[in-house]
DNA sequence: GCAAGCTTGATGCCCTTGCATGTATTGCTA
DNA sequence: TAGCAATACATGCAAGGGCATCAAGCTTGC
């Protein structure tokens, strides 16, 4: 397969990767703001920050989880601060760092938005697969060009 | 599989779905831009424009096929108009709308274009999976979640 | 121990997108 | 056929994201 020539193949998994995740991701969006929620970045940090023991994560781990842009992380936070779901507090070890750990108030919105979350993935992704087989296999192949390599996990 | 409850493995095909579109996206996006070259909604656009046989596309057509909201391809086709790449003139039948029409030029941009697209869809995509049966795999499965149903094509 | 360079994060500017609304035209209905 | 709803597209405004730059702190080499 040389660079300059994906097969039809290759470049229809593109083009429907591309329109799958736009359509699934925009509908899974619409039905969690629809029921009053904020939009998922929120939630993906809060996880993140959610599921970190400790003193919580530094922008840069935030960024490298998420694979957002550094600029977008500064904000992204401002945001959630502003919002009260995340505390910001300096490093001891590194004054140009900032730990960003997540509130009580944060951990409530996770608790309350999972239910909706959930709902709208089984609505918009489980529903459309045939089964577990189709899902785990879809997984896998993702995975793959997430550089997971296919072992399992 | 009860409508609030995924089960683990559509959750995480979710994740990877999104994460894997981001990431390939975000790759190719930057490729085609290194190369000097407008974004892929440019792309798309003038893809769809450069199919329609005869007097163009109608701004609801292109919503639809693009998946797109109906203000942005306002502003998209404002955006193209400018840059030369498309024409819009009025519809006779239809004093409400527009019709809009690749140029020479914008076909002459979609020429250019492939070979730099077509490279980082290889590179991004089609080095990441292990030959064509995934990538026809993964096509499909996608296919199924934007309810292409799960036939050939 | 200090200057140069790297790392971490913030910010100004602009473009794009989302949301709400506006305007013109068509179609339906009574 | 007058009036009203629906359709097709445009636009003002605010929020989000990309890009470049800046400031502060750390590290390294001399």
């Amino acid at each position: 397969m040389p660079e300059g020539a994906p097969s039809e193949t290759v470049v229809r998994a593109w083009a429907r990767l591309v329109k799958a995740q736009h359509k699934v991701l925009g509908a899974v969006e619409t039905d969690i703001k629809r029921a009053g929620f904020p939009p998922l970045a929120w939630y993906d940090v809060l996880l993140a920050l959610g599921r970190a023991q400790g003193e919580g994560l530094r922008h840069l781990e935030i960024q490298a989880e998420l694979l957002l842009a550094q600029h977008n992380v500064s904000r992204l936070v401002d945001r959630l601060q502003k919002a009260g779901l995340v505390e910001r507090r300096p490093v001891a070890e590194d004054g140009r760092g900032q730990l960003v750990k997540i509130t009580p108030s944060g951990r409530d919105l996770l608790r309350r938005m999972w239910p909706a979350y959930r709902a709208a993935i089984a609505r918009h992704v489980g529903r459309k697969l045939g089964g577990e087989a189709q899902a785990r296999s879809l997984a896998d192949l993702l995975g793959r060009l997430i550089d997971l390599g296919e072992g399992p996990k």
